[in-house]
DNA sequence: AGCACGCCGACT
DNA sequence: GTCGGCGTGCTC
């Protein structure tokens, strides 16, 4: 049987025209390594691209003599199963995305494709050729022999000024190409020794070794001691002896020395502390019995986990875990990328031990690689990680778990714009797994998913949620009481301070008991715009519509878009004077006034800015932990998922600065940050207390937040949602446009929108709840000297919305080709910047 | 997305 | 007459 192969293949060029997948043939010494979801090399008109296999097939409906054969076969194992391919072709038409860049998101960095062109000189005379070289070009080739075999562009840096020589070289055939797909990165490899399966025999070569060679006896006694194979470079400093005498035995043919992968391990140099199951409080356990039965089921369920901060709802995800591991089945556990702290780590691995892989962003490219390569390889069991976990290519997955699912890091914000819950729960159909999405603050569209109006509209591809709760704190502690504080009153009373009088006198308690504080302020930087009090001049970025934020330590002025910064301002660029004052208030600033308001105070700030550096976020973490700071301020990220039991008071210092932004989910926002800051209080012995610092103090979401009343604020929320057609009950897409040219701009607005429009009456002819808005400019009408336009589409119920965006968005493709506008289409956008 | 092919202006 | 500009169209 000889019958030939064929592979239908997702090529890495993400554009319209090359959105589907082309035929290739499989070349007979191929076949082993050619699988669904294996990467490939293959030729694509004159160059060579990576592609993805998606089917394969014994035939062709194409010409046979216009398919052309894979070159390269580049996965011994594929990294993607059928289903995660499947998976990619179902985002790619959900969150209408090349399917080529779902498929690149499911692979780590390290795999990604990585081209290179490399050159030759051709064998002299091989085609007759007569050296009629223009002058230089004899140079040329004879450093191209020279070298054997040199990249492209490097011999196009090297002889810069005659590019077109080197050119001409290639089209006459004295240089010849040779095109490579490399992988950006490779497991690495260590030599390895073994010694020969049957030890005895090491005895006998001993007494075969001349007297002289006292190091290869060594060498043969160690193995005689410890068979275990051993990594070279161990092996040399144990013994303190050179390579010399090892490959000396491995010549003799008596060990073997090879090349094997070894893996980075991040967590290696750690032990962890072996944790068992705790007892379970009754509601807890009712909760844990519920998922249990589901898992056990085999069938999809998706349950939405509302337990208050403090209710112990990851000692249930443990002991659900273990529940689908004593099934032989596989968990993923998603958590926000901030949240990802040793803290968390350390209760995975604590109870599973090595049988969890993490994956998160601060790990180096090859670090992560090799998590991701112990997934694929089934050595462990458990993922936990950011986002991008939920493509673990595990084959038996029983429970995927979102902690946090409210949290905005779910949703993607660079294509494919996916959001990890939909994936987890498209994921979960095909397992028969279940889902559990946790979170003491549900967001509104999985909590409207419980309701019976929902159940009703349910599909398979949307099932409805089940509500599990957790009402109650472990042991029963209270939550902490919240205090708002009026800061409109503040400011009548003469107190001009970022804090408010009942909040100094709290501090300056804790600091005397020395126990310690939580304060939140979500903006970063010093002040947050720097305005000229003489003539009004505010400094804005030169290439983004937002005003220069000042930052004390650098002295500097930035863009917090695009990253632009310049001095501070001494004299006002535009009439001189020397009144120039910051306005609002950030970490840095606060951090300042409370070292002068408390002198001696111990401040660790947290942000971006003190976080970048690799573990820098632990440190933080450990130190506070360890007391030795009295105040932890910085930004959401001290919101999140921290437990240290001296912490006795949270000041939340600017409540409305999320109210206050351009966005329908602004009061939803606020009050998960207010829950969730306050939950950092009390959570041990001493009891806690909280803080909220507002200007507008009757705002519904701060009430409720004070009150800890989600049921309340979620009602009241939801009623706004109704009435004005937002989530969830209507869905959105939103299509922003960019182009240097306003004018260009517009005009491709009102061409998208009049489409829109257009096609909107149709669908609402046939009975489908669906409206135009826009074209607007964005609430950010420009980033990196790019203006930016936008349209949003509400709609109601299952339509197929794709279709419409897709027809719409083709009377720009043009546009898009020739003037280089940039459309970008989010479905279910979490952001409306 | 690249890259080649193809059709019109300023040069030897 | 030729070199080279970048508009148009295809890639199994």
């Amino acid at each position: 049987m000889n019958r030939s192969m064929y592979a239908k293949v997702i090529v890495d060029v993400p554009a319209r025209p090359t959105n589907r997948a082309f035929d290739y043939s499989i070349p007979e010494h191929m076949r082993e390594l050619v699988a669904v979801g294996s990467r490939v090399g293959v030729p694509f008109g004159p160059r060579t691209v990576q592609g993805f296999v998606v089917e394969l097939h014994p035939g062709t409906q194409l010409d046979p003599s216009k398919v052309k054969p894979i070159k390269t076969a580049m996965d011994l194992q594929p990294p993607l199963t059928e289903e995660l391919v499947k998976l990619a072709s179902w985002i790619s038409r959900t969150y209408l995305c090349h399917e080529v860049t779902a498929l690149q998101a499911m692979i780590p960095g390290a795999l990604k494709a990585k081209y290179e062109r490399h050159v030759k000189a051709a064998e002299p005379g091989a085609s007759g050729l007569l050296p009629l070289l223009l002058p230089g070009q004899e140079e040329i080739l004879a450093y191209v022999r020279r070298q054997e075999t040199v990249e492209l562009q490097s011999l196009m840096d090297k002889f810069a000024d005659d590019a077109g020589l080197v050119k001409g070289l290639l089209d006459e055939g004295f240089l010849v190409e040779i095109q490579m797909v490399k992988d950006r990165m490779s497991a690495k490899k260590a030599l390895t020794v073994f010694a020969p399966e049957d030890p005895s025999q090491l005895e006998a070569w001993l007494g075969e070794l001349p007297a002289k060679a006292a190091k290869q006896r060594e060498v043969l006694e160690h193995f005689i001691r410890q068979p275990e194979p051993m990594k070279l470079t161990d092996l040399l400093t144990e013994l303190n002896l050179s390579a010399g005498s090892v490959k000396a035995l491995a010549d003799r043919g008596w060990l073997r020395i090879e090349e094997v992968e070894v893996q980075r391990d991040p967590y290696a140099s750690r032990t962890f502390k072996p944790t068992s199951p705790l007892p379970l409080t009754p509601e807890q356990a009712g909760v844990y019995e519920r998922i249990r039965d589901a898992v056990l089921s085999e069938r999809q369920r998706v349950f939405l986990l509302h337990g208050v901060t403090g209710s112990g709802k990851t000692e249930v995800y443990l002991q659900s875990i273990q529940t689908c591991l004593d099934q032989g089945r596989e968990a993923i556990v998603l958590v926000p990328e901030i949240a990802l702290t040793p803290q968390m780590v350390e209760r995975f691995k604590g109870r599973f031990g090595n049988r969890v892989a993490v994956l998160h962003s601060r790990l180096s490219h090859g670090e992560r690689y090799d998590e991701w390569r112990k997934i694929a390889r089934r050595e462990v069991s458990v993922v936990i990680g950011a986002r991008s976990a939920i493509f673990a290519p595990f084959t038996k997955i029983g429970l995927i778990i979102i902690d946090e699912e409210h949290e905005t890091t779910y949703k993607q914000e660079e294509s494919p714009k996916y959001h990890a819950r939909d994936v987890a729960i498209a994921r979960a159909a095909e397992h028969g797994a279940s889902v559990i999405l946790g979170s003491a603050t549900p967001s509104l569209e999985s909590m409207y998913r419980t309701t019976n109006e929902a159940a009703a509209a349910a599909t398979p591809e949307r099932p409805a949620f089940e509500l599990l709760s957790m009402p109650s704190r472990v042991e029963g502690r209270p939550l902490p009481p919240v205090r708002i504080i009026d800061m409109r009153e503040e400011l009548k009373s003469g107190n001009r301070s970022m804090f408010s009088r009942d909040l100094y006198k709290a501090i300056e308690e804790r600091l005397h008991k020395k126990e310690q504080i939580v304060l939140l302020l979500n903006r970063r930087g010093y002040a947050t715009f720097v305005m000229c009090r003489t003539c009004g001049y505010v400094a804005d970025c030169p290439h983004c519509d937002i005003s220069l934020t000042y930052h004390q330590s650098s002295r500097a002025i930035r863009c917090h878009y695009c990253g632009y910064a310049e001095r501070e301002l001494s004299l006002c660029p535009d009439c001189g004077s020397e009144h120039i004052r910051h306005f609002g208030t950030g970490t840095q600033r606060v951090e300042e006034e409370l070292a002068k308001l408390f002198p001696g105070i111990r401040v660790i700030r947290m942000d971006v800015d003190t976080t970048t550096e690799k573990g820098s976020h632990e440190k933080w973490l450990t130190m506070f932990g360890n007391r030795q700071a009295d105040v932890l301020l910085g930004t959401q990220m001290v919101a999140k998922g921290l437990d240290f039991p001296y912490v006795t008071l949270v000041g939340a210092l600017a409540a409305d600065s999320v109210l206050n932004l351009p966005d329908f989910r602004a009061a939803e926002r606020t009050f998960q940050l207010l829950t969730q800051v306050a939950g950092r209080a009390g959570r041990h012995q001493l009891p806690g207390e909280v803080y909220v610092q507002t200007y507008t103090p009757e705002h519904y979401s701060i009430v409720s937040a004070s009150r800890h009343d989600y049921m309340g604020f979620m009602r009241k929320e939801m009623m706004m949602r109704r009435l004005h057609n937002y989530p969830p009950f209507h869905r959105l897409v939103l299509i922003t446009l960019s182009h240097e040219q306003v004018q260009l701009l517009i005009r491709s607005g009102e061409v998208l929108a009049a489409r829109l429009k257009e096609l909107a009456e149709d669908r609402r002819d046939q009975g489908g709840e669906l409206e135009v808005l826009g074209p607007v400019a964005s609430p950010i009408s420009r980033i990196k000297d790019r203006y930016r336009f936008q349209c949003m589409i509400k709609y109601r119920g299952d339509q197929d919305i794709a279709q419409i965006v897709e027809q719409a968005a083709s009377v720009l493709e043009d546009a898009v080709k020739t003037q280089k506008l940039t459309v970008s289409i989010d479905v279910d956008p979490q952001l409306l910047m």
